[in-house]
DNA sequence: GGTCTGGATGTGTACGGTCACATCCGCGCC
DNA sequence: GGCGCGGATGTGACCGTACACATCCAGACC
């Protein structure tokens, strides 16, 4: 124990100081101290000042946990995640570990490592047995929502990424419209040969996604073929570019995400293929090192931060009781770069 | 409220059920009760399945803030974290957020958004206001040391990928090691001037690994030259390679981590230059998307699953009261992919 | 058969807050 | 001058659990 030898000055503080502790140095009663720590009014500036001396003196913090059991309120709002690492999530979950952190509220994160409809109801329950007052399920898979039935969550939630199906409970980029976009701009450049390479098909995100690819396909009277399924991964897209290019009956590509594309245009290399000479290919997200691929990727930006953000102010409205919340889709934003061209 | 009118059989449940409620109904003290969710010996084997049954019938969820308040103990385990964006903090969390829950932690993440002193104050002073058992550090600056001495922590603590420079409380990742591996593999290869483009200087691991690219070069009797000092993301990579391209005078280039890298190779690519033709390139990380760059990287792999996992096994080991805990270094391990040849 | 022993179970209290309610006091009003 | 009123402050109870301690009881032992 470095810290003792180095400060042996100080005494054993055996046990942190309370409520009353300060309300004897002020020279208050408990409740005023009480009164002070909830900004509640009616508080005669000078007695003010003085509990707030005593805090100070004192080196007071309020427990947590105390006022948790009394409030029956936890001040906590789970996350249930998947797929922490990629850009989007992790970047949504900073965006709200932030807007919670400044209303006051803890974040408790957990991530579920399978699809399968146990590891998503672990995980719920984990967060119920920490009282959550709010939910934000990130990157939603189908029975997700099963399970959130099943388990009687019972707490405001929202969904992010969604397609807007569930309108109620999700805040969403509008998927299906990004699709679309990804997609009309490789049928204005004169495409009609379109291969798609979707997410997990449990993923709504991905779901969506290929129905915005199919419905464009749709309207432009363009044959559909079925997609690949894919799970994200740069490898992923390695190996079903390998496969799909000993055919090469395609001349370009949507991917469910960039680094599916980044993969593919890997595939592309191995076969000789230019890209976008040869084949186009759009990605999804716009992670950051979308730019600097090779070449830079087309793709559909999300703006991530702002879909945390807005699920906070969702929850918090809904604790607080505002009603008639704003549900409105974020827009997705092409980018174009320079992994397409017009068909040759 | 949805879930109101879905469900509207369910009486409203005013409070939830108690140890009380399920003492009354198995017909036991709550003492008997609190002895079950202790696992505490020396119960009645039918005692014990008469508890578990009313556990079972009521719904019951130990309160979390009332065990808590008696114990004092929250449970929680601190992270204080900058860029979980990226991919080897994010995996890191991950692995610790795992092993937490197994252990019947939770987990209290809070991001830093930069390296001043008053954002790490005031990130360590949010994680204290929960009373957190213990604090892991990751992607650690110089000066969180000095905020951790300042706020009187007073809780065990670990610092991820450092260099080992305070080695009672970090769990390190030899990155100065990696940093040496990286450079010798260029040396080895015939390459004498070698650029570095190093992390933000206040990141003990940039820190580091600009060290042990320093004394290879030392030991190999290299010229070396000033190390650029970037920000670890792609678009820095990028524009430093702009600039430093303009002159040309090194063969290799040995980048803080994988992002830098891939702007690095964009760069070339607007040069004409090949990779690793003309240029040769080694990153550091190893992300999931280095063994699809163009080309494949080379690259110095970290296992942060393994770093994450060990941080809490440290820490839970140093709560429990063990002495003697391991705290040898992770070693790094290089990957040998296509950015890199033999100078020509 | 009384005493000792230890396993199984029950009772009182404390943890640190908040809430509902009580009290005190000065002021304006009839 | 007594009364009502409202701002400022204090008192008691309670939230749900764990710990220390007390109690009960059956079996071993002398």
């Amino acid at each position: 124990m470095t810290t003792e030898t180095e400060r042996p000055i100080e005494p054993e503080r055996v046990r942190a100081p309370n409520i009353r502790d300060v309300a004897r140095v002020a020279g208050v009663s408990y409740q005023t101290v009480s009164r002070v720590l909830n900004d509640s009014p009616n508080i005669r500036p000078e007695t003010l000042q003085r509990v707030r001396d005593a805090i100070d003196e004192l080196g007071y913090r309020p427990n947590q946990a105390a006022r948790a059991l009394v409030t029956s309120r936890s001040r906590t709002i789970g996350v249930l995640a998947a797929q922490t690492v990629h850009y989007g999530p992790a970047t949504s979950i900073q965006a709200i570990e932030t807007a919670a952190r400044e209303a006051g509220y803890r974040l408790s994160i957990t991530n579920i490592t399978s699809s399968e409809y146990a590891s998503i109801k672990s995980g719920l329950d984990y967060l119920m047995s920490q009282a959550i007052e709010a939910l934000v399920v990130i990157a939603p898979q189908v029975r997700v929502f099963e399970a959130i039935n099943d388990l009687q969550v019972g707490v405001p939630f929202v969904t992010l990424e969604a397609t807007g199906m569930n309108t109620d409970h999700s805040l969403w980029v509008d998927q299906v419209m990004g699709a679309r976009m990804a997609t009309r701009h490789l049928i204005e450049l004169g495409h009609t040969e379109i291969m798609h390479i979707s997410g997990p098909q449990d993923w709504i995100e991905a779901e969506a996604r290929m129905q915005g690819f199919l419905r464009e396909l749709g309207d432009a009277d363009l044959r559909t073929r079925a997609p690949i399924l894919g799970d994200w991964t740069a490898s992923f897209g390695y190996y079903a570019g390998l496969e799909l290019l000993r055919y090469r009956d395609f001349t370009a590509v949507f991917a469910g995400n960039d680094q599916m594309a980044l993969g593919f245009m890997h595939a592309c290399r191995e076969f000789g293929l230019s890209v976008p000479g040869d084949i186009s290919i759009v990605g999804f997200d716009d992670v950051p090192e979308a730019a600097h691929f090779a070449p830079p990727l087309t793709t559909v930006r999300q703006n991530f931060a702002e879909i945390g953000r807005r699920a906070i102010a969702l929850l918090l409205g809904e604790l607080r009781g505002d009603t008639e919340l704003s549900h409105e889709p974020v827009q997705p934003e092409l980018v174009i770069r320079q992994s397409t061209a017009r068909v040759s």
